[in-house]
DNA sequence: GTGACATGTGAACAGTGTTCGCATAGACTA
DNA sequence: TAGTCTATGCGAACACTGTTCACATGTCAC
């Protein structure tokens, strides 16, 4: 994943609006979010910092951007391992939810972005729709596991999946559960946690 | 809540290490935590710039402290539902829940201050401190619903239930969840999500 | 009173986001 | 082919930020 789009460049730098996302990328892979500023992605890109505002509005809207970006990738991990869990016949629940937290996990400055509303225009049309996609692959997570009435809204059932997964994964990434533990212990924690959510979407145990 | 400990400045101000968190408090809930600068902290007490670093080794270490003590704050709010629970003979785990959701949605920027790695010095003792007692709590309310063999650890179920009551407070107030619902009918969401957990704790219905 | 020490100050520095008028490269038209 | 138009990039400037440091000043112990 090279910063400058080598070899193509059909305009003035290229893609610049792409390439300033992958600033961002490596500057909050490496330094962290808060370290992330327009000025180091211009910098990094070989750009002057005011060109970066031909393409996007200012920072918040770059960082919400980046937001969609990490939103979209989140989605794709979540497809991937549902799609493996159908072939290989596991539970596409727990699949689903292991990828979740795997993501956050492994792309911490990711996951922080995409939530971080103080930072984004979470009213983005692009962002609602990433965001909204990402509600559609964790349906499709609980599709074989919890009976939906209403596919537009979040049963009870559903929304306590998504809140005790998403609230692994932030407590595993920014609060004080498993700290300093191993990324294979943590992940052990959440086959754990899934395990002891069966209970609810199998009464009958 | 003013910001001056108005009558007594024993001191040349008074306490202004006090004075700056009243500060951080008033400028993060009224223009969020990203808008919170030292200049603008010391600006509302009325001191110069320079000053605040004599309390604070710097912004991060202001917005520790302040962190700390919306964590303690957090606490004591769990504290007493859990008491009020006790004395009506109510279900403590849904009332500490509750309470948990509750603070998060009334004041979403302490909320965000407390869990935010990158804005804060995690690992400062009185931090550390304040994120230990809000584990214990939890662990009181969960006290007389989870059969609990080390006390040390967070069990499976306990994990469950912490990461879901607080997956859905972030969900709530930085998520796609409830958007732009009144809070009575997050509160709802809430206790529903929380009823929908039941057969975690009680397998033998 | 006289020190000593804790606390507050003003000026300075580098870095930030953002704006603006100006430059220029590429695409489109005559 | 020549000439214009528009999207894109630039440099300088602005106000603001966090931070440092030598200096001033208030308070307390003696």
């Amino acid at each position: 994943m090279t910063t400058r789009n080598s070899g193509k460049r059909p305009y003035h730098h290229g893609n610049l609006a792409e390439s300033l996302l992958d600033a961002v990328d490596e500057l909050a892979t490496r330094f962290g979010l808060e370290a992330v500023s327009l000025r180091g992605c211009a910098r990094l890109v070989g750009v002057a910092p005011s060109s970066a505002f031909r393409h996007y509005a200012d920072k918040r809207a770059l960082l919400t951007a980046f937001a969609t970006r990490a939103l979209t990738q989140l989605s794709e991990a979540m497809e991937a391992a549902r799609v493996r869990a159908e072939q290989t016949g596991g539970d596409t629940l727990r699949a689903v939810g292991l990828a979740y937290v795997e993501f956050a996990i492994d792309k911490p400055a990711f996951f922080r972005a995409m939530w971080h509303q103080e930072a984004i225009y979470s009213n983005e049309p692009e962002y609602v729709a990433a965001a909204n996609r990402l509600s559609q692959h964790l349906m499709g997570g609980f599709a074989d596991t919890i009976a939906d009435e209403n596919p537009e809204t979040f049963s009870p059932q559903e929304l306590l999946a998504w809140s005790a997964v998403h609230g692994l994964a932030c407590l595993l990434v920014d609060g004080p559960v498993a700290k300093g533990e191993s990324k294979e212990r943590k992940m052990t924690r959440a086959a754990e946690m899934l395990e002891a959510m069966d209970p609810v979407f199998r009464p009958a145990r």
